[in-house]
Formats: C-alpha cells, structure tokens, sequence
DNA sequence: ATCGTTGTTTCATATTGTGAAATATAATAT
DNA sequence: ATATTATATTTCACAATATGAAACAACGAT
C-alpha cells in the first residue's frame, strides 16, 4: 500500500566550525517533560559536555533568554523566548498550513478530535490539533512528543520506515503504557506490515486506557510518507462498529492532503 | 499603585567565549510572523553576520532541525525541532503550571477568555490562554507576540517599567492596528500613568476592532511586576457596564496568583 | 550570450572556544 | 560550631575552532 524509502534520516554529518552551536543544542534538547529542570553537572553529564563547556554554553543561552534559572535551586530550565520562537515556527510551518482545512473539515464530519503528526527523532510530534465538537476533548497537546510504539500516528510513520530504521528507533524495551500497548517488538513489527498493506493504523487503550485512534499516512510529491493524520477520542465513542467508517474518512482526508503536496495516487 | 523598579532588563552582556552561540540565536530571533522565509542574503544582512558565518551557522541548525529549507525557493525557515522544544518550555513554564487554576476560575466567572501573557524583549508574550466558555472564542494564540502599546497587558507590564525604558520598549511611531489604537506617546503615557495609579489596564478595539480586554498585574515577593493576566472577549459582550466587574475579577485572581508567588499586599 | 544575484566551497589566519585547575558557594553531616 | 561533600563559578594558557575574504558554482533575468 505505501512506500518503504532508504533516505538518509541521520544526516548528522558535522560541518566544521558548528561545535559550539551543536553543543549548545544539544543542552537545549536534554530538557524534556519527564525532566524540564536540570543542574550543571547533571546537563554536563548527560551531554557529555567538559562542565566549564556547558556553564559558558548555558550563559549564553540564558543572555538570550533561551533558559531561565531556578532561582531558589540554580536549577536550569528552558526559558520564555523558546515559547515566543515555537510558537512562530508552528504559526509558519507551511505543512501545518497546508493541512488544517482538510483536518477541520475531518474533525467536522468524525465529530471527533483530529491530529497532524510528523517523525521527529525517535518521537512523533503532533504539528496541529482540531478539538472534538463533542464535550471531552483531548487535552491540548500540540508541540507534544508522543512515543511512537504506542500511537496511531507512530505505527504509521513507522511502518514507511525501512527495518533497519525501525530498530534504530524503537526504544529497547517497548515502554508500556497501558495494558494493551504493545511491548512485544514481533507482534509490533506483524502490526507494521498490516499498516503498511492498508494503510491506516488504529490503536485502541495503547496510549492510555480510555483513548483510541486511527491514522493514515501522508505523502509527498517523492511518495514518501512525511507526515500522519489521525482522529482520536474516548474509546467508548470510537467503538468497533464506528471504526471502519471513521477510517475511512480519515484515509479520505489524508489523500486530499498528500494530493494537495503534489502526490498522484497510482 | 504599583512600583516601577530600576532594573537591568537589558543583560545583553557579553559572555566570553559564546559569539558563534549568540550569533546562531540571533539568526532565529529574526523569523517572525511577518516574515517566515527569508534568504540566506536576508538573513545575513538582518543580523550583521558575514554571508559565509550566516551559512555555516544555518547548516548547524539545520543539522538539528531548528531550520529547515523550502525546497523550492532554498529559503530558510523554522524547523520542526523548535516546535517541539517550545512546546516542552510552555509546559514546564512554572508561572504558567502556578496560574493556570486561577486562570481557569476566572475564564469560568468571566464567561471570557483569560490570557497569562509577560514582558519578551519588546513584545507581550502570550504564555496561557483559557478559551472562553461562550461560543466565539479567542484564537488560539499561545505563543504568539503582541504589540505592547495595543493591549491591555501590554499597557500593565509598560506602565511598571521606569520611564527611560518605556521609551526603548515602545517602537517610533507607535504602529496603528486599528483606529483605535493610541498612537500618540504623550496620551498613552498619560494612559498609563492611570494604570499605574488603578493597577488595571483596558483596551477597547486597540488591537483588534471587535476586541476588548481588561488586565491586571502579577507580582512577585521583591513587590515586581512579572507577568499580567487579562480577560478578553467581543466588544460586544464586553460592554462599558460590564467592565468594572470584570476588571474587579481580573485583579482578584491576579492577587491570588501573586500571593502564591510570595508576594504580600501591604 | 552576458550580466547580476544567490548559494556554496576553500583555505590561511587568529580570534574564539576550550577544559584543567583553582576558587567560591551552598548543602549536609559530624 | 566545624568539617565534609557537592555543587557552581572564575581564571587562564593553549590551540582547536570559528572566521571571512575570495573564488567558484548555479541559477534567472535581460
């Protein structure tokens, strides 16, 4: 049903002359929901950094607002203009842009909550989100990272992956959520290769207990999948009889996108 | 009212040792609404920087996927990475966790949105927003920068700031949004002298024409201003009877928020 | 074809970033 | 209190890293 492409993900190659700006990125990445503040050494360790590197590296992201301190611990923590920046890179991100008619009209007609979800590192990243016109919601969560073994979304942008890919980012073992994520890999990777077939994934209490989701994938002018749609909501809504109907309108959706992108199906 | 405290907001001093750091940062502080794409000429020119450094720098960022380039025009924009690290700071943003349950009751008395927003560089960041409960709604705007002389948060957090700053903070000439905006330094100057004295701000169709706002400082234990809330909504609803009502709410749950962060009437 | 514009690579240079060590500061134990 | 640890911050000699002029390549426009 859809594409395996080998593309080079991991373009890490290193241009001269970016050390310290690699560096200092890479202190900005360490901060995460599970962990937002950190102390030097802590930063220093985890980022492999010399400490009196890391200081000078947070100073200067500090100047410019990029992390705040703590001022009761001296802890570090990412800092308000990074809120102003990426909220001026998700206002202009052209795929965004592009996709949320389609992902209104989507949540309009599934009465549900409709997402806009791209690969990012080894997480999905959900770019837009469409609240349900019905009462119950999703929580607000665009800018979030999600893990990519237990969505919807992340089966599907998984699946365009090639094998070896898929390992690389996998996290070793699969976390459980809930108690029907799936944490076994074969089982997962069986999974993969029916998503891959039909092109839409569903996951039902994988995230968490009471949601359920279903994605299709979207493609480029290349025919490589970049990015997944997904409606989502309880799972007491999104029941077994709907799901067929709703994944169709989902799939309907993600082709008006991906032909939008310059993709022609055939 | 309220102090206006001498402080140094301007700590642009240079950390030895972090040029390429605060050159890179730089160069994403130049994208904005108004301007998402730009060449790397552009880019160049806006922040100084030799065309060769503006290049390498970008690369770097690029690697990382703060910057990603329209494949037709070879311009530069936001990448998809900032999205996600932004999102990470607005969620562990802790004025943001502190206030959201007294900005929710106020959304909820009000019947308004209700906006947690502060100082950034020149700008009024919007930290948090609680949609209205009545249909018609705010945009979504958390993340987004507004004008400091057309809101009515903006026109708070100005009038805590010595005068000599106002005028660095303030652009020349004060930008018309719409024909009510105050336009004129001396009548907002005048404005804001009245805000200081009353601790409460409003604008009505400043901004936007169908808009009004009310708002209400936040401070801290040193007595300083950090931050301010405001409720907002259609002029329409918002009527001149209604407001000193409203404003009464606003500066309640503002004082409630500012007691949680140490602060002592008195 | 020629010019003008923009993006990219090369490379010699020294400025800038580096990290070990010393110092200061705070937190905890004795 | 005092010692002890674990932090954060400053200093400084060194050279690796970042720099920018210049040359080159790739386009469009005229």
């Amino acid at each position: 049903m859809f594409p395996v492409k080998e593309i080079d993900l991991h373009a890490t190659e290193i241009y001269p002359g970016t050390q310290s700006v690699a560096r200092a990125i890479a202190l900005l990445k360490a901060f995460s929901d599970a962990q937002p503040e950190w102390s030097l050494n802590e930063l220093a360790q985890a980022t492999g950094l010399n400490k009196t590197t890391a200081f000078r590296l947070l100073s200067a992201l500090e100047a410019e607002r990029l992390v705040m301190r703590n001022p009761l611990s001296g802890g570090y923590r990412l800092g308000v203009e990074l809120i102003a920046i990426g909220g001026t890179a998700m206002r202009s991100n052209p795929l965004r842009a592009m996709s949320r008619p389609s992902l209104v009209t989507l949540a309009e007609q599934s009465g549900e909550a409709a997402t806009l979800e791209m690969l990012v590192e080894n997480y999905v990243l959900v770019l837009d989100e469409i609240a349900s016109s019905n009462p119950m919601g999703m929580t607000q969560d665009v800018g979030n990272r999600l893990p990519l073994h237990a969505t919807a979304t992340g089966k599907v942008l998984l699946a365009s992956r090639p094998d070896a890919e898929i390992d690389r980012l996998l996290s070793d073992p699969l976390e459980p959520l809930t108690e029907q994520t799936i944490i076994d890999r074969a089982r997962l990777k069986a999974e993969l290769a029916r998503v891959r077939q039909e092109g839409i994934a569903i996951a039902v209490g994988e995230l968490e207990p009471w949601f359920t989701a279903v994605a299709a994938p979207i493609m480029d002018r290349e025919r490589q999948v970049i990015a997944a749609i997904s409606v989502g909501g309880p799972s007491l809504r999104l029941t077994a009889d709907r799901l067929p109907t709703i994944a169709a309108m989902v799939q309907m959706s993600a082709r008006q996108i991906s032909r939008q992108l310059g993709y022609w199906p055939g």
